[in-house]
DNA sequence: AGCCTACCTGGGTC
DNA sequence: AGACCCAGGTAGG
């Protein structure tokens, strides 16, 4: 079975797709290395995405909205999850002009995008994300998609599900099922997180929270039981909109600490204060879109995009002291 | 306010 | 092989 490409226009250097799909923002995408292509699922739609001569080819492989839906509507659902209508070329420039590390990282790490990503998808992957590894957290998400999620297609002999809604989530069995199937702790983060949601008003409540400032709407997101400040800034960045807030994990303490704040070189861990300060740091650097701009120095550390990892100039750069 | 510690699990390392 | 170590943190003391 073949599926009709489509095609946005999209410059070369806009878009760096195996940055911006697997750079740790989304857990849901593969990609093929042979064609080149990418597979993934958002908006209970999965997807197939190259790109190529200035082009973004994609194929809507299933979808569990009517498929007849005319005016473009999958090319501007695509559009808006990517924000293609930014023009990031400009604000790399902006950013190089105001800080030398970056102006270094982006030449090899161009076109890394904020996914504008689905609420929900987002803070339960986070939720999952926290002191743990990427294959795990990829894992666990297909987890909660396959036993809450809704089956939208068969495609190569794959089932493809959506990922759940709230409301699923926030059944009473969940943790311990959850538990069953090897979440750890965060099954109760998730059950309990669901609950509240959904209490709160669900859909509408993240709605409410887009239309906050930054810092009440990483406020309220920390009522949550099993959300702190790290996930919470990550869901303000990549599903609400607040391109302000800044993410600081370990990557990002070290990144910190090594370029721009000395003192705070050789701590154990981030401390609330610490948090606060290296944030602040990067928005009096970059401005109100530092969360993106961060983020792009972010994959430029993340291990598995670097080339040569054994050489020299690599191992001084993130290497964690060893006790 | 600021610092500790326990926490589930499994991939990586030696 | 088996025992560490530790990972894009958080809650509760």
């Amino acid at each position: 079975m073949s599926f009709k490409w489509y095609k946005l226009s999209c410059n070369f250097k806009e878009l760096q797709l195996i940055g911006t799909l697997n750079g740790g923002q989304s857990f849901r995408w593969t990609h093929d290395e042979n064609s080149n292509e990418w597979t993934g699922v958002f908006a209970r739609t999965v997807w197939k995405l190259k790109h190529e001569d200035n082009y973004l080819n994609y194929q809507v492989i299933g979808t569990l909205h009517r498929s007849d839906t005319g005016n473009n509507f999958f090319g501007i659902l695509l559009e808006k999850y990517l924000r293609l209508d930014l023009d990031l070329i400009k604000y790399y420039e902006e950013w190089s002009s105001k800080d030398e590390l970056f102006k270094s990282a982006c030449k090899q790490f161009f076109g890394i995008r904020i996914l504008n990503q689905e609420p929900v998808e987002n803070l339960f992957s986070f939720i999952c994300s926290q002191n743990n590894h990427i294959s795990r957290i990829s894992s666990m998400v297909e987890k909660l998609c396959l036993h809450y999620g809704e089956e939208i297609c068969t495609h190569n002999e794959v089932k493809y599900y959506s990922f759940p809604s709230v409301e699923k989530l926030a059944q009473p069995e969940v943790e311990s099922k959850l538990r069953n199937l090897g979440f750890g702790y965060r099954a109760k983060f998730i059950q309990t997180a669901a609950t509240q949601i959904v209490a709160w008003g669900g859909e509408e409540w993240f709605n409410s929270l887009k239309d906050m400032k930054y810092k009440e709407s990483r406020q309220e997101l920390m009522k949550l039981y099993g959300i702190g400040p790290k996930v919470a800034d990550c869901i303000c960045l990549m599903s609400l909109s607040h391109l302000e807030a800044v993410p600081v994990d370990t990557h990002v303490y070290q990144i910190a600490a090594q370029n721009y704040l000395p003192h705070l070189r050789g701590k154990k861990s981030v401390t609330e204060k610490m948090y606060v300060e290296i944030g602040d740091h990067f928005r009096k650097l970059y401005g109100d879109m530092a969360g993106w701009a961060h983020t792009v120095l972010f994959c430029a550390d993340l291990k598995k995009f670097q080339q040569n990892c054994s050489n020299e100039s690599c191992e001084g750069k993130v290497k964690r002291r060893k006790k």
